[in-house]
DNA sequence: GTAGAAGTGATGTACGTGCCTCAAAAACTT
DNA sequence: AAGTTTTTGAGGCACGTACATCACTTCTAC
């Protein structure tokens, strides 16, 4: 015979289906000895309920929103395009995705985006946005009203600490570091550092893993102090121009944010000796011409897809109570070289 | 309202559910007229069909099996743990995964218990077997009788051309020579490559990849001929110790095969010159121990429990006559450096 | 040549799958 | 007896399936 169902369960524990049911969901108006007896007799016949059976009957959609920053650069494309995809596959499991968008430098309005979402509308919310108290604050009165949470690519501190859905940046900058190293041969010189920000816990990660490993493998190297443009194309541009010309010695470019293109494109406009080692942060198709064409190195990179299938995956499982599976949710910190670049899409 | 049912199909195409069910499962006894009248209606009202129901409707379970070879080693561990946890978390959708054991040397008793495997108790194979042409008839009959098949890790060349799930062992082979290249900075010398066998397709594209890329970017390196220990430990020891006495410039060594335990054993035991740059592959507790103490330089792995998870989604797509994600079902060529290297299961 | 039997293909009916839920009954409290 | 708490029953979710039904053909016998 097959596996039991809550018949079996009800038969065996001498009540009827809908007490079964309430054990089951941890519903109250339950007498503590029949909440017992119940659980007894689920260890006693191995009962394990069906998940989808469950949602059918509940006829139950599970509602999830992506919280991403209402500018546009490849990462974020990248992201939506994964979205979509995975809405597509998930149409299926009863499962709808959406997107809300708000500006990531105005924590403000982040945090209002989130106080609206109501539990009647959303079961759950990823949230990528810098770490603010606003947003943190947001994200317990979410957690309030039983809205279940993932910090989706960026961190968010919190007192419930909600599933983070993104790579270790230390090991990220870790390995950068390595390929540095390795990459630069036996030369001397120094290594720029481009980022948006160093404000982000993201950014501080990344470097101190960086330079970590640069201090250790490869204390011939000297690694400039981070550059920032804080997202301003124009800025970006002339701080890498100035860079180039005030250090002859460049040998290494560490490109720390994923929005690259005016840097990159000083970059080849500038010139820089053809040896010169340039890594950056996120497979888009930016990077990967960049890649086939020789003009970067390596790219660190998490897989979106993943990342976003794994975040719905993450929701659904806590919104429906359940446990998942901890080692398909690892995000791994990949490294993209030209020969190794996964087809697109 | 909600996503259109099978009862609004009903409704909307003038007929009743159970022609619905005859169309939607191609089964015969349907008019064209009537069918075409179906289909329309599916189009129109933008009907998908909930598989969940569905099968719980069929109360199926998908009975999957994998094929593995019949000696342990590190990697057919990490394949059957990777099972064992993916059949855990697949027990909520109805389906069991088992494994059945064959010698990868006898490709007639791999047929013969392809063979014996019954539609009645079977809807899919996960198939990890070299490729011969025994077991290429035997995928044939499986089709026949209408299991599924997926060729897992290794090829296997069918008229059918069943899925494979796995690496591009070409890429693979690029990505370690391109690392060779990059990580022996500007040393000469020659490379050693060590393989089981060099019978096998995948062994045959690596090295294929392996040499392209080390003649266009590292011609001042010396690439050795291929050298096979045919699964043997003393074989494997005695090839080694030959080698590294004979050759006194090796530089780099290239661990084509994943068992490589004796060998890399050998190689500690003989020693070599700190910088000798070695790169293997799969990501087992044996390299991971290599990488963390420096011993070995890179491994290209591939990710196993995706691949699992990967073949067990094709096999029930394809059982069930459903489209899949083919995104997310593509294998990625995986760089693993000690910083990168992602936390154990 | 036609009524009737028998056969064939197309379509519908009713109930089942494992679980949830609402209303109503039963078992306890005060 | 009224009020609570606990338990039950029946019906539903979106679909599948054995069996029943219906409309035609084809064949036989008169």
């Amino acid at each position: 015979m097959g596996k039991p169902t809550t018949k079996d369960l009800a038969k065996a524990a001498g009540v009827s289906l809908a007490t079964i049911d309430r054990v089951l969901n941890a519903r109250l108006g339950v007498r503590q000895s029949t909440v017992e007896r119940v659980q007894k007799a689920i260890k006693e016949i191995g009962f394990v309920r069906d998940m989808a059976a469950a949602n059918l009957a509940r006829s139950k959609e599970y509602r999830l929103v992506f919280l991403l920053p209402d500018h546009d650069d490849e990462f974020i494309d990248l992201v939506q395009g994964a979205i979509a995809e995975a809405n597509m596959s998930m149409a299926h499991e009863r499962t709808n995705v959406s997107i809300i968008r708000a500006p990531s430098n105005n924590p403000h309005q982040i945090a209002f985006v989130l106080d609206n979402l109501s539990a009647e509308d959303v079961d759950g919310v990823a949230i990528m946005a810098p770490e603010t108290p606003q947003v943190r604050d947001s994200i317990a009165r979410l957690d309030a009203r039983g809205i279940t949470v993932v910090a989706f690519v960026s961190h968010q501190l919190t007192a419930q600490t909600p599933c983070y859905v993104g790579i270790n940046n230390e090991a990220a900058g870790r390995t950068v570091g390595q390929l540095m190293g390795r990459f630069t041969g036996e030369r001397h010189g120094s290594i720029l550092v481009l980022t948006e920000s160093m404000q982000s816990r993201d950014s501080q990660e990344r470097r101190l893993g960086f330079d970590s490993i640069m201090a250790k493998y490869a204390p011939r190297l000297r690694v400039c102090a981070s550059m920032e443009n804080y997202g301003d194309p124009v800025r970006a541009a002339k701080i890498v121009k100035a860079a180039l010309s005030a250090q002859q010695d460049v040998v290494g470019i560490y490109l720390m944010n994923h929005d690259i293109r005016e840097t990159m494109q000083t970059i080849i406009a500038q010139g820089t000796p053809k040896e010169t080692i340039i890594i950056g942060h996120e497979l888009t198709p930016q990077t990967r011409a960049q890649l086939v064409e020789g003009t970067m190195d390596a790219v660190i990179t998490q897989d979106v897809g993943h990342m976003v299938r794994s975040s719905i995956r993450l929701l659904r499982a806590k919104a429906a109570g359940v446990e998942t599976l901890a080692s398909q949710e690892r995000i791994r910190v990949e490294i993209i070289l030209r020969e190794n670049m996964p087809e697109e899409s």
